[in-house]
DNA sequence: ATCGGTTGCGCAACCGTTTGCGCAACTACT
DNA sequence: AGTAGTTGCGCAAACGGTTGCGCAACCGAT
C-alpha cells in the first residue's frame, strides 16, 4: 500500500461515489445523506486517509500559516513569546513558522520573501538590529499580509507594533531607586541605535530630572558589546565611589553585571541595590534574586497572535500601536537607603 | 493592481506566451531562448510575481517543510538547539515549523498527525516527559516521512536518535570529580522515568564503582519537581556533613542549585566544588563561573538536522543512532582535595 | 532536394481538493 | 395528474504551477 497516499479519489473509486461527495461527505455537508457519509468515514479510516492541505489551501486563498521572523533565540525573551505565540497560534487552529534572520538585513529581507512564498496569512516581526529602515515590508502590504512588529520597533513605523513601555519602565526604575533613597545610580543600557534603548534610557533620565535628581553622564554605561561591560563599570565604580544602586535594561545586562559584581565581591544589596527590566526567569535563579520590572515574553507573545489573528480574520488594515506596561516583583536586591521612605 | 496576485498565467498573457513557457524561462530550463527569458524575467520583476509554493509542491512529491516538535520552550537547550537546526535547514533551502506539545502526548500525537497533513517532508521530535511507547510515529512511516528523534528518547526506540552520550557523560563527571579528590560527592538527578536522567545517574554511578569510591544512596537525589529540591538538598547535607562536591545533571538543575547553595552561604569552590552537565551558557553568568561537560545544542541541532535533510534526500530508511560525546569546559568551580593531584 | 538534428515553444494532462450548478428521483401538496 | 419543493449526488471548472511529448521552423550536411 506504500508509495502512494490515498487521497479522495482512491476512496470515491472504493464506494463508487464521485470525488466530490466524498470530499463533502467528510467535510458534513447537508447536501449529503448520514448514511452515505457513514460509509466514507468508514472506508476513509480503514484506508488511513490523510487530507492534503496544500491541495486543500490551494483554493482557499489562505493557508492557516503565522510566520514569525526573529534575529536570534536569546535565552531570555524570545524562548518565553514563542511559547505565548504558540499556544494562541494552536489554539486558533493555524501553525506557527519560524525564522531567523541571525540579526542580518538581508536575512531578514529575504525570509518576508519567503513568507510571500508560502502564502503566510500573517507575519510577526522583531527586527533585526541591522534594519534601519521598513521598506522591505512593503511586498507584505502588496500581498495583503498583514505583519504585526514585536518588542523591537524604529521610529518612523507605519505597522502595527507590540512593544513594553519602553520608556515608562525606565521611568518607573528609576523612580523606584530613587524612593527607596538611591540618589546616585548607574544605569546600563545597550546599543543606543536601538529604540528600545534610547527609550528606556530616555525614561530612566525623566524618572530623575522629574525628582530633580542629578544624572551624570557618567552614570550611563552604553553598552554595544557585552565585553564592554566590565571595562565601563569598573569605570563608573571609580567615578561614583558614592553610588549605591545600579539599573540594567535587559537580561544580558543583568546576568552579565551580577556577575561582574559578584566577582568584585559586592554584597547586594548591602553594597549596592540592584534593580532591572527583565523577563523575570533570570532574577530567580541569580543569588540574591533580582528586584524588577516584568516584561513577561508569554503575554506579549499571546496579545501579539491575538491581534494578528484578529488582522487575519476581520481583515483589519487598522493600525494598532499596543504599548503593554510592565510590572514591578520585589525580589530583595533593593536596599533602602536614608531618611526616605 | 491589488486583489490578485500576479500568476504565470498573467505574465503568460502579458507576452504572448504560454504558461509553460514562462514557468520554464523563470525556472531557467534550456528549452526556452535566452531572448525570451529576459523578457520574461523582466516582466516577472515588473509585475512583481510572487511564485506560489503551495501550488509548485502539490505536483512535486515534496514540500521542503521540516517540522519540529519540542515539549516546551525552556530557557537553556532548546534555544541554541532550534539556532542549530535553523541553520543548516536553511542552508539547504528548507523551512522550519515549529510546534510545541507542551509535554502532552495528547497534544504531541495531534501535532505528528498535523504534520502528515500539511506533508512535511521530515520530523524532529524531542518527546514530552508522557510519552512511554513511540506507536504514534506510525502515521509518519505510513506517509514515508523520515522522523529523527532528539535528545529525549525511550528505551525501545525503532527511530533513528541523536543524544549525547549520557552515560558516559554522567561517567566522566564521577571520574573528574574523583580525579580531584572527591571521594564524597552528591548528585543531584531528575525524573527517574526519563531515559536521560537513568543513564546518567547510571554512568554516575559507575563512574564511582570503577574507581572503587563507594556511592550511597542517600548522594543520589532524584528531583521529579524542581521545588523538592530544597527539602533534599537539606537532608543530603545532614546526612553527609563531609561533601565536598555536587554534580547537577542539568542546567535546571545547575542554576536552582546555585541559588540554593548561595543562600546557605555556601563558599564555591572552598568549601563545596560544583560540576555540572550543561549546554554551556549558565555556567558562564553563574558566579562563580561552573565547571562542566558540555552538550552544545547547537551542535546537537545541527548535526540532527544534517541528518534528516540525509534521510529526506537520500530516501534512506538506515536507522542512525548517534551519541554526542560531551567536553569538559573548566571554569574552576571543582577545587582540588586532598592528596590526589 | 532530401534527410537528420537541433532549437524554441505550445498542448494537454496532472497534482488533490473544493465549489457552483445542474439534475434526477422522490415527496408532498393541490 | 400536475406542480413545486426537497434530497442526494455528479459534472466540470478552478486553484497555480510543472512536465512529457509533439511539432513547426530552421540549420547544415549529403
Amino acid at each position: 500500500m506504500a508509495g502512494h497516499r490515498i487521497t479522495l479519489k482512491d476512496i470515491a473509486r472504493r464506494l463508487n461515489l464521485s470525488m466530490p461527495t466524498v470530499s463533502r461527505a467528510l467535510a458534513d455537508h447537508p447536501d449529503i445523506s448520514a448514511a452515505t457519509k457513514d460509509r466514507v468515514r468508514e472506508v476513509a479510516q480503514a484506508l488511513n486517509y490523510i487530507p492534503n492541505y496544500r491541495a486543500r489551501y490551494l483554493r482557499a486563498k489562505h493557508s492557516r500559516l503565522i510566520a514569525l521572523v526573529v534575529p536570534e533565540m536569546n535565552m531570555f525573551f524570545v524562548p518565553s513569546m514563542i511559547t505565548g505565540i504558540n499556544r494562541v497560534v494552536q489554539q486558533n487552529d493555524y501553525s506557527l513558522i519560524v525564522f531567523q534572520s541571525d540579526n542580518s538585513i538581508v536575512q531578514e529581507r529575504r525570509l518576508i520573501e519567503y513568507c510571500t512564498h508560502l502564502s503566510a496569512d500573517g507575519v510577526l516581526l522583531v527586527l533585526s538590529s541591522e534594519t534601519t529602515d521598513l521598506s522591505h515590508l512593503n511586498i507584505l502590504r502588496d500581498c495583503d499580509i498583514p505583519v504585526v512588529l514585536l518588542d523591537k520597533t524604529i521610529d518612523t513605523t507605519k505597522h502595527s507594533t507590540i512593544t513594553i513601555d519602553d520608556q515608562e519602565a525606565g521611568r518607573e526604575a528609576a523612580s523606584y531607586l530613587i524612593d527607596h533613597g538611591h540618589t546616585r545610580s548607574i544605569g546600563i543600557f545597550g546599543d543606543q541605535r536601538q529604540r528600545i534603548s534610547a527609550l528606556r534610557l530616555k525614561g530612566f533620565r525623566r524618572g530623575h530630572t522629574e525628582r530633580s535628581i542629578p544624572l551624570a553622564d557618567t552614570q550611563i554605561l552604553r553598552v554595544t558589546m557585552l565585553d564592554e561591560l566590565e571595562g565601563q563599570l569598573d569605570k563608573a565604580f571609580e567615578a561614583h565611589p558614592d553610588l549605591t544602586a545600579i539599573f540594567t535594561m535587559t537580561d544580558e545586562l543583568l546576568v552579565y553585571t551580577h556577575h561582574l559584581l559578584m566577582r568584585r565581591g559586592v554584597k547586594i544589596p548591602d553594597e549596592v541595590s540592584l534593580l532591572a527590566i527583565s523577563d523575570g526567569q533570570a532574577p530567580g535563579f541569580l543569588h540574591p534574586n533580582v528586584t524588577h520590572f516584568r516584561h513577561a515574553g508569554v503575554e506579549v507573545g499571546e496579545r501579539t497572535a491575538h491581534i494578528l489573528i484578529g488582522m487575519i480574520e476581520h481583515n483589519s488594515d487598522a493600525m494598532m500601536d499596543v504599548r503593554i506596561r510592565t510590572t514591578l516583583v520585589e525580589m530583595g536586591s533593593v536596599a533602602t537607603r536614608g531618611k526616605k521612605r
